[in-house]
DNA sequence: AGCCAGGACAAGT
DNA sequence: ACTTGTCATGGC
C-alpha cells in the first residue's frame, strides 16, 4: 500500500500544521460523520472539509483538500507519533475491502459491495481505550446529538482545559471523584451509575484496559469489560473495536438489526468477515443510515 | 404528541 | 434460554 507522506509543515491559524499528501480514498467527512467518535464536529474552513475537535488531551482539527490531508494543532513529529495511528492511515484499507465483498455468498456479496462502495473512505479510528468505553456506555438507547452533548459536559466539567472552549476527556480517576450524583446532574440519566461503576474500576486499577487491549482473546476482553455494569455485548463490541483494537468486534445495534431484516433474514454470519467483521458492520452501518436519510 | 435512540438489566415466562 | 417492562432524557 501506498501510505500518506508529509509534505510541509507551517502555521496555520496560529497553530502549527502539517499537510500530507496522497490520502487515496480516506474521507475525513464519512469517517468522523460515521458514529465512532463523538467529540468532532465540522468546522468552517477554506478547505473542502474539516472537522475540529479533541483526541488522547489535544485540540485538533483535520481537512482535506483535494488528495490532500491538513492536520492542524499538529506537526508532523505528531502525525508519525499518534496521528497516523488514530486515523488508521497507516492500513490497507483496499486489502480489507477485497476480504469483505468477497466473504459471503454472490447475494451477499452485492449488498457489501454496495456497502463498501458507499462508505468508500471510512477508516476505524483507533481511539483512547478508556474514552471509547465510556462513551458507547453513554451511548445505550440513546441517540448521536446527545451523546455528543453528554460526553461534551464531562469533558467541561470533569476533564482538564486545554485550549480556548476546549477540554479533555475526563480521566477514570476525575469521574470516580466527581461520583455518582454529580454525573447524574450533568443529564446522563440511568447511565450515571454505569459511568461512576465503570470510572471506579478502571482508577482502582480493578479493571486494567491496557491488559485488555493487549491480551489478542476478543471472548476474554468482552467478558472483562462486562463485569461492568452497563456494559452488555453491544457496548463491549463497540469499545473494543474502536478504543482496543479488536477489528473483528461486530456490534449489533438498532441500525444493524435494519441492516439484518432488510438484506440478510437468513441471518449474517460475521465470523466469515474473520479480523475485517468491525469494518464490514461499519460499512453496512453507514448504509443503512445513509438510506434512511435518503427516505 | 409520540416514537425512538449505536442497550442493559431484572423479572417474568 | 427467550420475552417483556423499565430505566432518564431529549431529538426529531
Amino acid at each position: 500500500m501506498i501510505k500518506p507522506t508529509v509534505i510541509d509543515e507551517g502555521i496555520r491559524n496560529g497553530k502549527p500544521c502539517v499537510r500530507l499528501g496522497g490520502i487515496g480514498n480516506f474521507s475525513v467527512f464519512k469517517t468522523f460523520d460515521c458514529g465512532q467518535c463523538f467529540r468532532f464536529d465540522p468546522v468552517s474552513t477554506e478547505l473542502d472539509f474539516e472537522v475540529g475537535g479533541v483526541a488522547f488531551g489535544r485540540e485538533v482539527s483535520f481537512g482535506s483538500l483535494g488528495d490532500s490531508l491538513v492536520i492542524t494543532g499538529a506537526t508532523a513529529d505528531d502525525y508519525a507519533n499518534l496521528w497516523e495511528k488514530y486515523l488508521s492511515l497507516d492500513t490497507d484499507y483496499d486489502e480489507i475491502d477485497r476480504a469483505i465483498v468477497t466473504a459471503l455468498d454472490a447475494d451477499g456479496c452485492a449488498i457489501m459491495t454496495r456497502a463498501a462502495d458507499v462508505s468508500q473512505g471510512i477508516r476505524i479510528l483507533r481511539q483512547d481505550p478508556w474514552e471509547a468505553l465510556c462513551s458507547f456506555i453513554i451511548s445505550q438507547n440513546n441517540n448521536i446529538p446527545r451523546i455528543k452533548k453528554i460526553i461534551s459536559a464531562l469533558s467541561e466539567n470533569f476533564g482538564e482545559k486545554i485550549g480556548e472552549g476546549a477540554y479533555s476527556f475526563p480521566t477514570a480517576e476525575a469521574l470516580a471523584e466527581a461520583g455518582e450524583e454529580k454525573i447524574f446532574a450533568l443529564k446522563t440519566g440511568f447511565r450515571a451509575s454505569y459511568i461512576t461503576d465503570a470510572a471506579r474500576k478502571v482508577s482502582s486499577g480493578e479493571l486494567n484496559l491496557g491488559k485488555i487491549a493487549a491480551c489478542g482473546s476478543y471472548a476474554d476482553a468482552e467478558s472483562q469489560l462486562m463485569t461492568v455494569r452497563g456494559v452488555g455485548p453491544k457496548v463491549a463490541a463497540c469499545a473494543l473495536l474502536f478504543g482496543f483494537g479488536y477489528t473483528e468486534a461486530f456490534p449489533v445495534d438498532t441500525w444493524m438489526k435494519k441492516v439484518a431484516a432488510r438484506h440478510f433474514p437468513e441471518g449474517l454470519d460475521h465470523s466469515r468477515f474473520g479480523k475485517a467483521a468491525g469494518i464490514a458492520q461499519q460499512y453496512l452501518f453507514y448504509m443503512e443510515r445513509y438510506i434512511s436519510d435518503e427516505a
